[in-house]
DNA sequence: CTCAGGATGTATCGGCTCGATACATCGACG
DNA sequence: CGTCGATGTATCGAGCCGATACATCCTGAG
């Protein structure tokens, strides 16, 4: 569908190529690093992605510095284009479920230094009432079926939860964070504990 | 390809048929509360896989009991067949990646009950140590690249790190556990540290 | 009594992403 | 001089999800 909701790649590339020009190999790596733990995306997913995005004109071929063509070994490099740069104030604007689900929620957040405040905050707010929806509902399922369960069971759905109710108390101090520093308009020369 | 990495939801699948006979619906009610908040399976997979199994007649339709057909309105029943049984005690047996996996392994452990005991330390084990290969892989990559990232990026990998050493910990008392109660067995005064 | 909405039920389609794989070149090290 | 690992681009098959469609049953509000 022309929808786009599972498209984190295509925010993940543009919000890296907004720095720097990079090619294929050198975007992953980055990429890879960016999201650490969280998540790790493949060729598989970037190559089609680069030439969609390529295709659609969001990104350019860029040409490398002349002294690295000398040596280099071929290497295709990508920069944002006008339309590339519009794409993302556009995708780095989205507030809705795309931003707050498990795949996605992560790559919005590794550009929340590109993203105004109003949005940041509803992507946590988002994020957390998802959390939440769920963990009631398997609580509520699990008190009805909690005797029926193994202790490996049991064991699995204790950690799973207590996974989730620790992330919670994370969005909760960033939700916190946030709110405090946007109360903190011009604030002359009163204690501004910093 | 025949090999079958990813074919978490044959396991899933064929181990909870293995208690009761099941159509698709309650099926995936079942999983899904035995999963809880690790993972659910969306009938887009499910239908397709109990299709799939029933080509390789590895499971069969049962007829309900005459009394439910009366006022029920059509489902179609599953049941393991022989084969099923034994591709299942095979899959129980695997101790490989496919088990230990992030996809996959938490469907392992919810069957640990019908797995047997050194399987299940060498599939804690196996996720044990892949856990600890990221966080090695992620902790230089961090380093490395520390003082250029900004804090939100900094913050999402110090919350990544934190979640799987908690897992990494969770790894430890369940092996731990397992150790213990593989010992109790008849133990002559040797001292066999492994 | 009626009808709408929600749970129960089966099924498919498009699309994203991964893992594996295939090439090819470069630098380093023995 | 050979080979091994990092760099680099690219594709393919397969699994899984989300949305969607369609049909029946039950419940409760009007």
């Amino acid at each position: 569908m022309a929808g786009g909701q599972g498209r984190v790649l295509e925010l993940a590339v543009l919000g890296s190529l907004h720095e720097t020009s990079l090619h294929g190999y050198e975007l992953r790596k980055r990429l890879n690093a960016l999201l650490g733990m969280f998540r790790a995306f493949s060729y598989g997913s970037l190559y089609p992605c680069l030439r969609s995005l390529l295709e659609q004109g969001l990104i350019a071929e860029d040409q490398p510095a002349p002294a690295a063509i000398v040596g280099g070994r071929s290497k295709i490099v990508y920069k944002l284009t006008a339309e590339g740069k519009e794409r993302l104030q556009d995708l780095l604007t989205q507030a809705g479920p795309s931003a707050w689900e498990d795949e996605s929620f992560g790559v919005h957040f590794a550009f929340f230094r590109h993203t105004e405040a109003e949005v940041r905050l509803r992507i946590l707010e988002g994020r957390r009432s998802r959390l939440e929806e769920r963990l009631d509902s398997v609580r509520t399922a699990l008190a009805r079926t909690r005797e029926r369960l193994d202790s490996y069971t049991l064991e699995l759905q204790r950690h799973g939860l207590e996974s989730v109710e620790r992330e919670v108390r994370w969005l909760n101090e960033l939700i916190a964070t946030e709110r405090r520093a946007s109360q903190e308009p011009v604030r002359d020369t009163t204690s501004t504990d910093e």
